[in-house]
DNA sequence: TTTATATACGATAAAAATAGTCGTATTTAT
DNA sequence: ATAAATACGACTATTTTTATCGTATATAAA
């Protein structure tokens, strides 16, 4: 309950390994990937999505890599996360919701409200504060 | 990510059923079951579980049941989520941790950084708001 | 005192979500 | 050309979560 997932977990590893390197030094997937222990093919998946979302940047070719795109300041948790993995709340049923239940369900207002707390609380700390 | 379990989930939902009734009247698992489309068996572990907590007494024999026990102003929503779900965390490697990385892993501090900021967040909050 | 209805709970099965791998294409420095 | 890197869809394996089964115990009521 309430866990990161791999995705998030390797991406935050990068992200902090990146940012340890003299800025604009490219470090590639299999780089990292040996110095943490971290299967080589998830976390360049991950790495990649990254890229789409403009945190890093990609090099191709062989001596490319990734390297930090973004001013981590400015990105929030919860807008890492989400980028990551979709809509940030204690359940679903406020998203994709096909649930049975919405009639009879009688949680729906306490649920929001802790989403709101989850989703503020993220929304007040940035990436650089975690990978730094 | 970042997800409540159907136990919880179920225990919200039963705890906001025994709080909209009568106080001291009995509610059973089947009773709440039917009323909200819930599996039984499961709901009535849940249940089990809240009643050696505390947090609910339970009533056996024909006619038997559930009802609230404690004062649930009292009981945060962090232990609360711990007692049904063990320690509150977004990484458990703070807890079990047979965590082969542990020597290499670069973000522990910052993991626990956000860890301190969601059980912080959890323990302002009472179960009574969230099932009021 | 028998019966029916409830809780209690360990063991197991089913389903869903997560994690990881494979194969192939593309890019590009050397 | 070749080798080393990213890109990415499809697939498989593993783990976790969810649900069910079976049986025991308690007790109110007939």
């Amino acid at each position: 309950m309430l866990k990161l997932t791999r995705k998030v977990e390797y991406a935050l590893i990068a992200l902090r390994h990146m940012q340890a390197m003299k800025p604009g030094k490219l470090t590639s997937a299999k780089e990292i990937a040996e110095a943490y222990g971290l299967p080589q093919q998830l976390l360049a998946k991950t790495l990649q999505q990254m890229a789409r979302d403009r945190i890093i940047e990609a090099v191709q070719g062989p001596s490319g890599g990734y390297r930090i795109l973004s001013n981590l300041d400015k990105i929030s948790l919860k807008d890492f996360f989400e980028k990551l993995e979709g809509p940030l709340g204690i359940m679903d049923c406020y998203f994709d919701s096909d649930c049975i239940q919405i009639g009879t369900c009688n949680i729906r207002v306490p649920i929001q409200r802790i989403n709101e707390n989850m989703r503020d609380m993220f929304s007040k700390m940035s990436l650089r504060e975690v990978t730094l």
